[in-house]
DNA sequence: GACTTTCGCACAGAGATTTTGTTCAATAGA
DNA sequence: TCTATTGAACAAAATCTCTGTGCGAAAGTC
């Protein structure tokens, strides 16, 4: 809500927080601090300014509590997965879903970041596989030629991808390159593609450019995306499920 | 306490529990529970019965409280570590509780538990790589080809490793062998090695050997630790810290 | 099939932990 | 120098967690 009201206005005082909120303004510089550890925004005397414009996206710590009712609806795609499968797990806060719904499949499971690992550890049946890698930190991604070489030692049945912006014409797209590049290596690993998403990334189309529509085999999204998209993914040859 | 209680007796009913701890049925029901959850021990119809003398150790939650004091004066080991280094750490508890001293240290460093993974994630300065591999129920240690094999692929500045026994004699020894070929993997790969633990481990012997204790650069250790060993570790040129 | 025991859910109270607000001395900036 | 802001310390409030009791359902037992 702070985060919103910084955002928002691009840069607020104290006061002007405290006023908003009816909060006190020392509940407010509390508030501040550890957002500005999170990195969602900067301190500076009498106030804090946003830095959620100019660098990427939020932290994964506020995305992950996003629409997650509808994220739990999407990783409905864990039905998908049969007995004995083995599956790489992407990274994001829509995987990180899905990961919770695997967690008691018997299954093997590859995630491509710690916190779906974490999701995962402890499933009672399941055989969890880590691929080697450099952590990049919040989204704790594994990444890197590490990574990548991972994949490349593995053939899985499935591939469970999210994304930053998916349409018909430009297919499946990342804000980041080294991302990209290890969800193009799990794609390569892997026998097929599913992609979850929610319905708002198919108006985007990100920096990096991992597969076009045509090498995802299912798409699992909610019911906020645009008709017209699904269609022409339909027509693209990818199966759609709309949860 | 209730662990205790079942490991001596072997199987307790939940009657003879709650008389014993003083709490309710319902109260141990839960405990009983959550203790079933972590493989602690078995629950039947009216009460429950240990496993811990079947199967190895007890399971890591218990263990990671367990001279947790000692463990955390041990982790000054951490003071070895130069700025800048590369380092790799060991899975166990007393190499947790390393991580977790490390983690505001500007380094490298290479996990061998998703446990310390987590220690260290997040962490401002360092950069953290993962291993591959399996990754072993409670434990979370990572294990197998994959995991030597990321391990072959790297030169680090320093191991921290620690063990299950360890003495001039027999060397460093663990209770299991796919750990045990990892730990090898670890001191292949590193220029320095520097063992961690408590004093306990010097009475004993596990299954896996390691490596001779010639192999030791450094070994940290508390006051418990008999001064026979520490003396015959010196004599074979290792140095040791006792904190 | 009837009876007894155990189980686990639901609710409520006690205790602990976290969050919040106030005061005040120290500090940064004008 | 002066003023507004800050963060520490402490007390109050709220929240969460743990625990116990009652009760219907399920599992064993005879």
């Amino acid at each position: 809500m702070i985060t919103d009201a910084v955002r928002g206005a691009e840069q607020l005082s104290v006061a002007e927080l405290a006023a908003a909120t009816g909060a006190s303004e020392m509940t407010i510089r509390r508030d501040l601090e550890v957002l500005a550890e999170q990195g969602v925004l900067e301190r500076f005397r009498g106030g804090a300014r946003s830095l959620l414009l100019r660098g990427e996206g939020p932290p994964f710590a506020l995305r992950k509590q996003d629409g997650i009712d509808a994220k739990q609806r999407i990783a409905a795609a864990a039905r998908l997965i049969a007995e004995g499968e083995s599956v790489v797990i992407d990274s994001g806060t829509t995987c990180l879903e899905v990961a919770n719904a695997l967690r008691n499949h018997r299954i093997t499971v590859m995630p491509l970041s710690l916190h779906a690992a974490n999701a995962l550890a402890g499933g009672p049946r399941l055989t969890l596989l880590m691929p080697g890698g450099e952590v990049r930190t919040g989204e704790l991604t594994m990444t890197g030629p590490l990574a990548q070489a991972s994949l490349a030692a593995l053939r899985f049945d499935t591939a469970i991808l999210g994304c930053c912006g998916l349409s018909a014409a430009d297919g499946l797209t990342a804000y980041d390159l080294p991302d990209a590049a290890v969800k193009r290596a799990a794609i390569a690993s892997a026998r097929r593609t599913i992609v979850v998403t929610d319905g708002s990334k198919f108006t985007r189309t990100a920096l990096a450019a991992v597969a076009p529509a045509s090498a995802l085999d299912a798409v699992v999204t909610d019911g906020t995306a645009p008709a017209a998209q699904l269609e022409a993914l339909t027509a693209a040859g990818t199966t759609v499920w709309q949860v």
